[in-house]
RNA sequence: GGAGAGGUGGCAGAGUGGUCGAAUGUACCUGACUCGAAAUCAGGCGUAGGUAUAUGCCUACCGUGGGUUCGAAUCCCACCCUCUCCGCCA
């Protein structure tokens, strides 16, 4: 039987953003998919009780042993016998605990007709209460089980794809390709931050005056540089990769934070921002994070999908983990732009999708003519929420070696599940969809590539051609 | 910042303690009628979870969380969100 859509394509109205169609229709002349455009009479917020599982625990239920030795590929320890007690027990009390409901339920119903009928409803009162005292203890007792379960699963990291090396971390990281070759210099090579100051265009010190390690200041030519990236990136992604550009917060809530997974884990990377009695917000770590959960509690469309959208923002981290880390220059900042992709895809698609995103940010760096290699992260060095990332490394001349710039991950249904963020398919029935996301590419290391593979023996940087458009036609930036 | 109104199924909109998971309309799906379509008629149409021989049975969900009660969409408390007006502001 075929899948009966529930809305029609004409008077489905989009819950997110009414408009929204008509937006991507007119203001995107390529081919981008449209905005999710949820026919949802189920559109609604997520709010079953029933907690909601970084992991299918069916998965779990099902095939306990695999699951747990593919965990141990990421140096996960997964104590499958703790979940199998906790889970057997979990079964027993629910049932018995529905069973009871299902009781009282009928009891009250029939107190009900009882009392309509002007009868003595005495006896089936004394029954339910005393269901009633069996059942709160019981309710009690599973709503424990649930959250002990729950916090047991909660930490639980994406299962890694069969493809992905094993490893333990980013030593056994696989290269897979090299494209471009670094340039070589008949003249003493300067890092950036060397020749951006020399210029007068690059100031920590007043970065440092403002706010403190970790910032940066830009100014002329360099700070219109790191503009023009950032436009350069966009106009390739939404004319020639089919993404629709968006325009986002920068202050998103836990509950969003939670749907992409960095919390509960992450929040120390976070920047926390509290408003008085209000719940706090949160500095976005970045654009993936508000454009996944654009989806978040929709029923999309089989015919909607892939979604793939793209946003340039500040992205914002506390890198409470890297102290003494890159403490030189524009590499690790608190604060840095980045042009993301995001791409929300049929679960049989999710891994073609990948190639072709990490081809989307490969793409700027080509055009850029910035010599890069692309590698595939082992299960050890992978992010919680991913199945696969490959990882684009940029080569930076002062350190002679390649430096991560974009990061490419499938996360397959992990983010999915926890958003609720599911499409209707054939059968009519809700499935999870998969979604994808990655750096196109991050705006800052870009610049620090730019300075430096394209520096002069004069202290000047040239401009690469493709950004020249963006800057006036120059094509130098010179003392 | 001040004042007010409101949150029920895709949409509209009933429901103020008891066969309400929720009337009715509309949209959508299937069937009948038709050369076909429209109209009309009949039926169907939320999500999640549990159980498992089951197209079966059960549980939860009316913004969120708690409370009262044998029984809550309906009563009480707290919170969140949306809208309107005034002020301020890019």
């Amino acid at each position: 039987m075929p899948s009966p859509p529930c809305c029609a394509r004409s008077a489905c109205v989009c819950p997110v953003w009414p408009a929204a169609c008509r937006w991507a229709a007119n203001w995107n002349t390529s081919t981008a998919a449209p905005w999710p455009r949820p026919c949802g009479k189920d559109a609604k917020p997520s709010t079953e009780s029933q907690e909601t599982f970084m992991l299918d625990i069916q998965w779990l239920r099902n095939d306990l042993e695999r699951v747990a030795k593919r965990l141990e590929t990421r140096g996960y320890p997964f104590d499958p016998t703790r979940f199998q007690a906790l889970e057997v027990e979990r079964k027993e009390v629910q049932v018995r605990t529905q069973n009871l409901q299902s009781e009282r339920n009928q009891l009250a119903k029939l107190i009900g007709q009882c009392k309509a009928r002007g009868e003595d409803a005495t006896a089936h009162l004394d029954r339910a209460t005393g269901v009633n005292r069996q059942l709160s203890e019981l309710e009690a007792r599973l709503a424990d089980l649930q959250q002990r379960l729950e916090a047991l699963l909660l930490m639980l990291p994406n299962l890694p794809h069969e493809s992905v090396p094993v490893g333990r971390d980013e030593q056994d990281n696989v290269e897979l390709r090299r494209v471009g070759t670094p340039p070589v210099f008949d003249f003493p090579v300067r890092d950036h931050v060397d020749i951006g100051e020399t210029l007068g265009l690059l100031d920590f010190k007043a970065a440092s005056k403002l706010s403190g390690a970790r910032f940066s200041v830009l100014k002329g030519g360099l700070a219109r540089l790191h503009r023009a990236l950032a436009q350069f990136m966009l106009d390739t992604h939404t004319r020639e990769h089919g993404y629709t550009e968006a325009y986002v917060p920068y202050l998103v809530n836990a509950e969003t934070l939670r749907g992409t997974g960095q919390l509960p884990r992450f929040e120390a990377d976070l920047f926390k921002v509290p408003r008085g009695e209000q719940e706090s917000h949160y500095l976005i770590p970045t654009a993936e994070v508000p454009l996944t959960n654009l989806v978040r509690d929709e029923i999309l469309r089989e015919t909607d999908l892939p979604l793939r959208l793209t946003a340039h923002t500040p992205c914002f981290r506390s890198e409470a983990g890297a102290y003494g880390k890159d403490v030189r220059g524009l590499i690790r900042q608190h604060q840095f732009d980045k042009v993301e992709l995001v791409q929300i895809v049929h679960p049989d698609r999710s891994y073609e999708a990948l190639e072709e995103l990490t081809g989307h940010a490969e793409r700027i760096l080509q055009l850029l003519e910035l010599p890069y290699r692309v590698i595939v992260l082992c299960t050890g060095d992978m992010g919680a929420g991913s199945s696969k990332t490959y990882d684009l490394e940029v080569w930076v001349p002062a350190q002679q070696t390649y430096r991560e710039i974009s990061s490419c991950s499938n996360c397959e249904a992990y983010q999915a599940r926890r958003m609720q963020a599911r499409f209707r398919n054939e059968a009519g029935r809700t499935e999870l969809v998969h979604t994808l996301n990655g750096s196109g590419v991050a705006v800052g290391r870009a610049l620090v590539a730019i300075l430096e593979n394209y520096q002069t023996a004069s202290g000047a940087v040239r401009i690469p051609t493709v950004l020249r458009p963006y800057m006036g036609g120059e094509d130098l930036i010179g003392p």
